[in-house]
DNA sequence: GCTTGGCACTCGAACGAAGAGAGTGCTAAC
DNA sequence: GTTAGCACTCTCTTCGTTCGAGTGCCAAGC
């Protein structure tokens, strides 16, 4: 559709545009020396180029800004991905590896990460919990009133929750721990059903009064566990970038993100493998029609475990940020797998 | 020092700034009814105070606005602290409360709803844990190469990291976390040392191989025990508050608060008891001189537990917010001290 | 002697005109 | 097909003017 000069001259647009924010007029790229044409034979391509939809100019007598379409074209363009630089990522694996922390922490770490690589703004979901099988489970006296309930499910997560219940001691609670592991096991978390918790008294015939007790708190607090869905980062970003530094857009943007059917919109729509990019309008949520969305899914083993989401204006660095996403979910999949413990 | 009439005036001029923001001329003040005196009196009155240093003009043709030691004998005269209508103190009560959840989680849940009833930034530090005693601990298999060690302090928090360590099963793990409980317990966790560790030997003889291997990971693990000092939330604010929207200042007030240090210096300054505030250039902080800051402390039982500081602009609503920071430090006291449970 | 109406004065905010500058489209020549 | 040249357009900045809110001070009044 585009002859090579066409795109190359496309490409040079936007490669300015992305650095210098400002509508870039023929004489800029005519001084380009791969080029060698003047700024008048600029003007005719350019002229073409909008025509096609590809630039745009604000007004009349200003430069071009590329389009949509522009920036789409620019980005399948980029099949050549830019190989983070070794240093990068000794960098960004050196921080996930640092002390081994909890599934959440990781993923709050390594948005933080890209929150500061990037320079634009993270949401990221955590691993999913209560549609997992339970894999282990124990319960910790805290204090005279207070027990800790761990569960563990099959995709490594470990999640705990406070129950009030005295009159024990922890060699009871391993015994009850025990029995639940045995009769739970398996079970997906969020379906954990009364009768398989009954069974406890079964098991402990001669702690019953304790196990009557506990059974409802169980109940209840295994009805109760809620996933945290998701970790935002970077939001402060937005307070740099020109298009947004007017603070009235760029509280509508936080406020966006702290409602939650958006959030669950937005990483419903996002697919499995790869990295995906979506330029200004192509955001099905309006409120996003002039940012652009990059969005992948860090795994455990081969499923799909969680989402990352990268929001910036349309005016990003793509190649680079796209290579540290890339290069973050990768790593963030590996721990996740298992491949560096 | 002032008379009725000039304090009168003094306050008039505060609640109306922080009401509208914008300097307050004599013809304002002369319309309120309690005082009936024309605006020419309130002029003169109004340079007196100018004179004693309790308002100034931003220019000649201005009206007044509050100095920082305006500010403070007008906080100082809020003796008559307003107390929270019921049903907001049902609301903070009830959201803290709902869900028994982690000591981290119900200092971060706190600190949200601050962020959100006050529309300042609220900066939380986090119940200690590396200088408390160790009450109980757990190991728990989470997968065939990942171990959870769960440890509980005395002040009842919680922390759990993930230790790489396999061949063995809950059985074995059940057993060394006994062992380590009686061996450990009473001890300051940051200074756990080896040798506690090491009679583990002594007593689980017949898994000699399996401690070997598993103690200096846990030797490791609790070096490297950190605590997680500061929680953040409502930073966005600041993006509403005229003073601050030019979002250059926002962002300089997000930075400021990435660095520990301040934040260091900020908490370490806070005494224990009771509700302090800083108005301006009384912080030592300089970047905060344009701020107000409210800190004070919850508690557990008798001793101080973690500490909140609310951050906002000089001109807020201090009547209203000291109600509510008041009223949600108890809350949360009441809650850490096990009054609700 | 405090209070008040009146008045000249001051200063910032808003508005508009003028000028500069960047960039364009078009035309005619190479 | 490319390019130099030129008229044209539109934004941005600057500068002066006006408008209005608010002041300080003075002289009269209670």
């Amino acid at each position: 559709m585009l002859n090579t000069r066409q795109l190359q001259i496309l490409q040079l647009i936007i490669d300015d545009f992305i650095n210098n924010g400002m509508p870039v007029g023929s004489r800029t790229i005519s001084k380009n020396p791969t080029l060698a044409i003047s700024s008048a034979t600029i003007r005719n391509e350019m002229a073409d180029l909008e025509e096609l939809g590809y630039i745009y100019q604000p007004h009349t007598s200003a430069g071009r800004v590329p389009s949509d379409l522009g920036y789409r074209l620019y980005v399948d363009s980029l099949a050549a991905d830019k190989l983070l630089d070794a240093e990068q990522r000794v960098l960004i694996r050196n921080l996930l590896l640092s002390g081994k922390i909890k599934a959440e922490e990781i993923v709050e770490k390594a948005a933080h990460l890209l929150a500061e690589m990037t320079g634009l703004a993270i949401v990221a979901s955590y691993p999913g919990f209560k549609k997992r099988a339970l894999s282990n489970l124990k319960l910790i006296k805290i204090s005279d009133a207070k027990v800790l309930l761990i569960l563990v499910s099959d995709n490594e997560v470990v999640k705990s929750i406070t129950l009030s219940f005295s009159g024990t001691n922890q060699d009871i609670l391993d015994l009850i721990s025990n029995s639940l592991v045995r009769n739970l096991e398996g079970s997906t978390i969020e379906d954990i059903d009364i009768k398989k918790i009954s069974r406890l008294k079964y098991d402990l015939k001669q702690y019953g009064n304790v196990i009557d007790y506990l059974v409802p708190i169980l109940r209840d607090s295994l009805k109760n566990i809620e996933d945290n869905e998701f970790y935002i980062d970077g939001f402060e970003n937005f307070l740099t970038v020109p298009e947004f530094s007017n603070s009235e857009k760029a509280r509508k943007m936080y406020r966006l993100f702290e409602r939650k059917e958006i959030l669950n919109e937005l990483f419903d729509d996002i697919q499995s493998e790869g990295i995906f990019i979506k330029i200004g309008d192509e955001n099905k949520i309006t409120e996003l029609n002039e940012c652009s969305v990059i969005t992948t899914a860090y795994r455990y083993r081969s499923k799909d475990l969680g989402k990352i989401v990268v929001i910036g204006p349309k005016r990003m660095d793509y190649r680079g940020i796209i290579s540290v996403v890339e290069y973050t979910r990768n790593t963030l999949s590996d721990i996740f797998s298992g491949i560096y413990l």
